[in-house]
DNA sequence: CATCAACCTGATCA
DNA sequence: ATGATCAGGTTGA
């Protein structure tokens, strides 16, 4: 099915906001509930395989505008305008909420690489078998088999995602519940979990309910804010000169510091080129 | 409110 | 090859 949609899949799919995209060749490869799903660049979208085109575009954010949110975000701040021209098509996602919520409590502590290799282990032991892929888990399929959780490896998160899964499963915590929710409320809420800090809960905020106005802030957006805006402190402090600076679709702004720093990072590590002889 | 050690695994460095 | 060091957020003292 060919969708037309402003969106670059490389850097939507591949910079670390969700985990479950694989590039084969030319193509993304993903499981989006039940469904092996994958997606091709175009000239003016991409060719969908796997899914309806209700589910895909509201994946994709595709109501979000996204030019004029690019062009608040370069307004705001003259470095996200430089940056934002390597970023063109780069989109904030739409992820489920249980999904979501369980995949960055074992995000904590642990770089991307290693986030899917947990979250791709966690599926392949509890998932649906879907043919080469594996859905991700319901709480129920992590609960009745959860003696075998120590297979993934999860370090000490183990226990954290575990009691997640039960409580959503008895119903204890309801994900659908915080949707709808302002920022500030969401995250408040987010907090309660056991293993939610605050810079997980802006990242579920962002990625899964939607509020473009969440900095999160990680070790690499840490460095920018230092390099580039001199800024520090703790994370309170740096959020809020984010949310100042950025302003109200910061999540975006983010997401061009971070992806470009990361860019950056994987030139300097190719080598060669040092971390100052660009800018 | 701020500081800090402990937590677990995988990657990278000697 | 082997061991030391480091990167990466949250928790609880």
């Amino acid at each position: 099915m060919r969708i037309v949609l402003d969106v670059d899949l490389d850097s939507t799919l591949g910079c670390g906001q969700a985990h479950r995209w694989r590039k084969a060749g030319d193509s993304w490869e993903g499981v989006l509930g039940d469904s092996v799903v994958t997606l091709t660049q175009t000239e003016d979208g991409f060719e969908c395989v796997g899914c309806s085109e209700e589910r895909i575009l509201s994946y994709m954010r595709a109501d979000d505008d996204l030019n004029g949110i690019y062009e608040e975000c370069a307004a705001a701040d003259p470095y996200v305008a430089e940056l934002i021209d390597g970023c063109r098509g780069l989109r904030i996602l739409r992820q489920d909420h249980w999904e979501c919520i369980a995949t960055y409590i074992l995000a904590v502590n642990a770089n991307v690489k290693r986030i899917g290799t947990m979250v791709e282990s966690v599926c392949r032991e509890f998932g649906r078998d879907l043919g080469g892929r594996h859905s991700f888990p319901t709480p129920e399929e992590i609960v009745s088999k959860k003696e075998r959780i120590p297979i993934c490896k999860l370090g000490y998160r183990e226990g954290r995602f575990v009691r997640f899964a039960e409580s959503v499963a008895n119903g204890a915590f309801d994900p659908d519940s915080l949707e709808g929710l302002p920022y500030g409320r969401c995250v408040e809420e987010l907090l309660k979990i056991e293993g939610v800090g605050p810079k997980v809960a802006d990242c579920i905020a962002l990625f899964s309910y939607g509020h473009l106005d969440a900095f999160p802030i990680d070790a690499r957006i840490g460095h920018v804010l230092k390099e580039k805006y001199g800024a520090e402190g703790s994370y309170k402090v740096l959020a809020e000169f984010s949310r100042n600076r950025f302003g109200r679709y910061c999540g975006y702004s983010q997401e061009f510091l971070y992806h470009s720093d990361s860019i950056l990072a994987s030139q300097v590590q190719a080598g060669g080129l040092q971390p100052n002889s660009i800018s």
